[in-house]
DNA sequence: TCCGCCATGATACTCTGTATCATCACCAGC
DNA sequence: GCTGGTGATGATACAGAGTATCATGGCGGA
């Protein structure tokens, strides 16, 4: 079952629709196998488009995609990426931490453990403070590039 | 001592200057407390202002501050605040950790403890990940606000 | 078939950040 | 004091990112 078939499938459990442009603009962002903006994200789909894909609605549905955990927003670069997880089963519960290579922008998603949530949750509680539900974006240098 | 003073002594040990320009703005996020983007704080310069500040320079000398480690940026939210630490003998060698809350903006910068780092470390060796050196920045709610 | 709802199209606008060149202030050397 | 160089600032224009708003289109249910 492909990348998205499964998507597709997600969707309809949620109860929504994964209209003919939300996947053409997921089958662009799987494709790319990268983190882009929502600008190059719209030329991408522009390329091998039939018609044309407005800005506008690329941000729209990004909206709808990042609310169906399909995609990610890094909000340090402003980039979307495809959640490397859409075809398994894998669930969102713990919070995504994501490893953003400087040089070739690739972006490595992986699971925070157990043990770094809390030591940062034990460091915000000394000072009175809540976490909330958000990722974490760290970056660094990747296997192919050092 | 106050903050200015400090920084103004800090500057003068790496040579470079904090000119009245710089001060100006320097104050002004210092004063306001808080997390504020580029074009707040020129807004609030222009308010407290005698001669109209430019965004335009409003950048370059956050730029400058940064280098000085006088301010820090915050890049989930492209904002800047004061360094907590412009008055103390406090050194960067440790990555910051900024707690990010959602209702105040208010930004409580703390150290990442040896801990975190190492725990966040690992996670990246896994993968084949080298971890510069950028900022924590996670969000949720302050002791304030809840 | 008609209506309503949601997705999409289209346009305009604001906010953020950068590029570029002109001007100014300050200091060194004469 | 004058002069020239250097770094800081002023001014303008522009590129990029994201939002607001209203119009249009397609699809399912009554």
């Amino acid at each position: 079952m492909d990348v998205i078939s499964s998507a597709e499938q997600k969707c309809a459990d949620n109860g929504v629709k994964l209209t003919k442009r939300r996947k053409q603009v997921l089958t662009a962002l799987v494709e790319c196998n990268a983190a882009v903006s929502a600008y190059e994200l719209t030329e991408l789909c522009n390329q091998q488009g039939h018609t044309a894909m407005p800005a506008m609605s690329v941000y729209r549905i990004l909206d709808f995609l990042e609310g169906q955990s399909l995609v990610h927003r890094l909000s340090t670069t402003n980039k979307y990426i495809a959640c490397s997880h859409i075809s398994c089963q894998h669930s969102h519960f713990r919070r995504p931490q994501f490893l953003i290579c400087n040089d070739c922008t690739r972006v490595q998603e992986v699971d925070v453990t157990s043990e770094t949530l809390s030591a940062i949750e034990r460091v915000a509680a000394d000072v009175g403070f809540n976490l909330s539900d958000k990722q974490l974006e760290v970056s660094g240098t990747c296997s192919d590039c050092k």
